[in-house]
RNA sequence: GCGCCGGUAGCUCAAUUGGAUAGAGCAUCGGACUACGGAUCCGAAGGUUACGAGUUCAAAUCUUGUCCGGCGCGCCA
């Protein structure tokens, strides 16, 4: 399908340019016909609205000038592959193409199965993704849930482009942070002894439950002796403990909910050669980096930032931002293409301060990308749930991906563009019922292998593909039904394109509601043997590419429900 | 105050990046298999794309002004 679409726009760029040199009209140089998908039923396979783009250049209505080159395109060499072309409305031609076609395409999909929808749009390079990332300093929340769904469904797209993808997940492990969280279980440990005066928890410190569950741990295992020593003496034990133990439970809930990572990388790590001091001397180096009033800055006000901003602190203790920076040119230097960062919105105005680096550096504008996840809304049966780190009071991961389940979550999380609001209300995405939108799909794969059970029961045999006429798919939906599985090739690559993993849920729904409308309109099985045959090689071919979106959603395909 | 993202059907959201009659799902109403799974299908109704002005063959989309909602502007992370 591809190739054919290929071709018809070399035909109609083709024909544009002869009829241009004959009116002795100029094209813009880099002129080329582009043909799109027809917007409504029953307009063909590809559209194009050339004549109305060049029709200030002719001087002729657009209806006129589509007709003319349509005449033309039928009669030039090559242009036997149409059936036939119609102007509609403003000068619109849409170009139906000979069934031919539908036999290569069902093939080719039972041929490439697993495969099929790859493209290479990435020629080899190496992207990575970075997302999730969360501070190990408390539960992960529903918040990070979506980020977690975008950036692993955006590799898997980006893969299935052709990209070599890194998927990785920064460790804040470093920082004020860090030992904050050190004292709260600390404060929490003494707690449990009833010594609270001994160590008070902190103004800010971290309130949830989960730091009791810890400290309870480490007097399990180490008794009570910890009490007795100085604090600063054992703070790095409580340090370290919680953030190994919550960060376990990250690895756990994240896989759980079929996000994996190739690489968790530790911010503690950048500092253990000499990457840091590297880092500076290049953009010193480079001139932008110096030293003034004790500490080191990087002058981001040469990109238009307000001020310069510090890298060392005065007291020797870099900032989180030199972190940031070290990180990005490991990235780099670790022989990534191209960088994709996935962040909560809230983090948007550190995203120019990072492009800033980027350039510093001499990377590319366009390989530092920052995808940019707006907030979800968490509803239970229509009242907002309060969330707040801080205090506590938050529905986590775990809890939802316990009560919803990992498809109808992941589903959910990625059914909106990223940056818009998303609404995720507890009570309807627990329904296993109707409305469930990830279920209707799931019905769709669930129903073609029912039906390819009965075939089997009835011992009817599948058809090879060389016994396939599709002159007798003929029905309105069969057709529909073939044209929505021609555009998964294109749907994969502008997912990849434009990063909007959300493409895959709508087409997964397309797809699926594709199916129903045939199932419902015709019968399988007990029809005439060739009708049969073909019928069974399509609903195959919808399985395949059904799979293989699932596939990239991480959603499970089950064969019963 | 400055900056970023939104505002589309009663609700939640799409719209091939400037193209045709702005589309889906819920919810509402009315219909459909004695046969492959009714977790399905078909139909109806629902719109001044927040509001005004501008740009052109063409604007939900671009420019600009205003209004509303969310978020961000540290030698915090």
């Amino acid at each position: 399908m591809d190739e054919k679409k290929e071709r018809l726009e070399k035909l109609l760029t083709q024909v544009v340019a002869d009829l241009a040199r004959e009116k002795d009209v100029s094209l813009p140089d880099d002129f080329c016909a582009q043909l799109e998908r027809p917007r409504h039923e029953g307009h063909g396979d590809w559209a194009t609205n050339t004549a109305m783009q060049l029709t200030k250049r002719f001087g002729m209505p657009p209806r006129d000038l589509a007709s003319e080159i349509a005449s033309r395109l039928r009669t030039v060499p090559g242009g036997d592959l149409i059936e036939k072309i119609e102007i509609a409305g403003p000068g619109f031609m849409n170009i139906t193409l000979k069934s031919a076609w539908v036999a290569d395409l069902i093939a080719d999909i039972l041929a490439k199965r697993d495969d099929f929808g790859r493209c290479n749009i990435a020629w080899g390079k190496k992207v990575q993704v970075e997302y999730v990332s969360a501070n190990p300093t408390g539960p992960l929340h529903i918040g990070h849930a979506r980020g977690a769904v975008v950036g692993d469904i955006l590799s898997s797209v980006l893969e299935f482009c052709g990209w070599e993808v890194g998927r990785e997940y920064y460790i804040n492990d470093a920082g004020n942070q860090m030992e904050l969280l050190g004292r709260s279980t600390q404060a929490r440990y003494f707690a449990l002894l009833g010594r609270e005066a001994e160590a008070p928890f902190p103004e800010d410190g971290y309130q949830g439950d989960y730091l009791t569950d810890i400290a309870q741990s480490i007097l399990d295992a180490q008794g009570k002796s910890l009490a007795d020593k100085p604090l600063a003496e054992t703070l790095p034990l409580f340090t370290d403990e919680s953030y190994r133990q919550i960060l376990a439970t990250f690895r756990k809930d994240l896989g759980d909910f079929g996000v994996l990572f190739d690489v968790w990388f530790s911010e503690r790590s950048l500092y253990d050669g000499d990457e840091v001091e590297k880092s500076i001397a290049a953009l010193k180096e480079r001139g932008f980096a110096y030293d003034q009033d004790g500490a080191v800055w990087f002058k981001s006000t040469h990109f238009g930032d307000d001020k310069d901003r510090v890298m060392i602190r005065a007291n020797g203790v870099p900032t989180y931002f030199t972190s940031d920076v070290v990180y990005l040119k490991n990235k780099y230097d670790r022989g990534f293409d191209y960088l994709i960062y996935v962040w909560g919105a809230d983090h948007h105005g550190y995203v120019p301060r990072m492009k800033s680096v980027n350039e510093a550096f001499g990377g590319k504008d366009e390989a530092f990308v920052v995808v940019l996840i707006q907030f979800v809304s968490l509803l239970r049966g229509g009242v907002p749930v309060a969330m707040s780190k801080r205090a506590g009071s938050y529905v986590t991961l775990r809890e939802v991906l316990d009560e919803v389940g990992p498809d109808a979550m992941r589903f959910f999380l990625a059914m909106r563009r990223c940056d818009s609001h998303l609404d995720f209300d507890l009570e309807l995405a627990k329904k296993s019922s109707s409305d469930n939108p990830v279920f209707y799909v799931q019905y769709a794969h669930a129903r073609i292998c029912s039906i390819l059970r009965e075939v089997a029961a009835r011992g009817v045999a599948m058809p090879a593909i060389t016994r396939l006429d599709v002159s007798v798919l003929t029905d309105p939906t069969e057709a529909a039904l073939v044209k929505t599985l021609s555009r998964f090739p294109e749907e994969v690559a502008k997912a990849g394109t434009e990063l909007a993993p959300h493409r895959m849920a709508f087409y997964a729904q397309e797809l699926a509601e594709s199916l129903h409308a045939f199932y419902n309109a015709q019968r399988i099985l007990g029809v005439e043997e060739d009708v049969m045959n073909a019928r069974l090689l399509l609903v195959e071919a919808t399985r395949v590419v059904l799979r293989n979106v699932l596939r990239i959603l991480g959603i499970s395909a089950p064969e019963k429900m």
